[in-house]
DNA sequence: TAGAATGTTGCTTGTAATAGTCAACAATTC
DNA sequence: GAATTGTTGACTATTACAAGCAACATTCTA
């Protein structure tokens, strides 16, 4: 039940775009090494983000990545779905035919309320979420100092 | 985030068990024929089990596995755990030292609440439950007959 | 008590997916 | 036109998974 480093590296590297919204063209070079992720890797990751509409790439001097659509708008569940695929713990929840079995079998049922759970997750949360919760995480709250 | 045939063939094992309370110890050999896994393997997936403490192996001859407990005492977040090891998206959830980011890294909280999500069907779910729901499918409810 | 039936364990292997590197190429800017 | 950047494809570990085989331990029954 693993991410691929394909998902969490290639949310990082969204992140990094999203904080750094407005700055014009990223250098993959710069989100490599501030999230690092091997430059040559991470090259890799950011083909099926361009093809799948998240990211826009630059070419030339001072060319780079950078977000297609505002970060509100990109769904985790959109990033798995182009990094990792489906995120189906069994491969007869999207493909029945699979197994002989998927019609009667119940603990594919299980299965499926599980897919349903983490599909939950990723539809609910957006960049912008990131975005936010790494704000807080680096402006802590200054009451906390009173304690 | 797929689940490995380990949890998927030994949850399916444990529902032999269960649809078979109260028949006395089960043949390996059985379960792997209903169930469609390969002898083998089933061999070594009742290892943790045992130990584990949710079935019980009798040796000789009339011999065979049967449930230590009763199937609405086990849950699948135990089946997993002795399976499938820790149900965690990703190391970090489960060994913060395992990423020197972690205490700043906003993706890892989401993979966190990912995580809560899977445990929360898995802890919501016992064999019982599925042994309910087999039934349920094997014995439709008789008005569909009559739409 | 012997031997057959069953579970138990350890060794070994095949296979596929993943993670990663390297190098040639294309496009753009200055 | 040359430097800088992204793009693509070929290639190579490495690892985890799934599985098989064979020797062994235990128990029942004749």
């Amino acid at each position: 039940m693993k991410l691929s480093t394909r998902t969490r590296y290639g949310t990082r590297a969204l992140l990094e775009l999203a904080l750094r919204k407005g700055e014009g063209p990223i250098f993959l070079k710069d989100i490599a090494k501030q999230q690092e992720i091997s430059l040559p890797y991470l090259e890799h990751l950011i083909a099926p983000l361009i093809a799948g509409g998240v990211i826009r790439s630059t070419k030339g001097p001072k060319g780079g990545i950078s977000l297609a659509r505002n970060p509100e708008e990109i769904k985790l569940s959109e990033i798995t779905q182009l990094l990792e695929g489906t995120v189906a713990p069994v491969e007869c929840i999207d493909d029945p035919g699979a197994c002989s079995r998927s019609s009667s079998c119940v603990t594919r049922d299980v299965w499926a309320r599980l897919k349903e759970a983490i599909d939950g997750v990723l539809e609910g949360t957006t960049l912008q979420d990131l975005v936010e919760g790494h704000k807080k995480k680096s402006q802590p709250d200054k009451t906390m100092y009173y304690i």
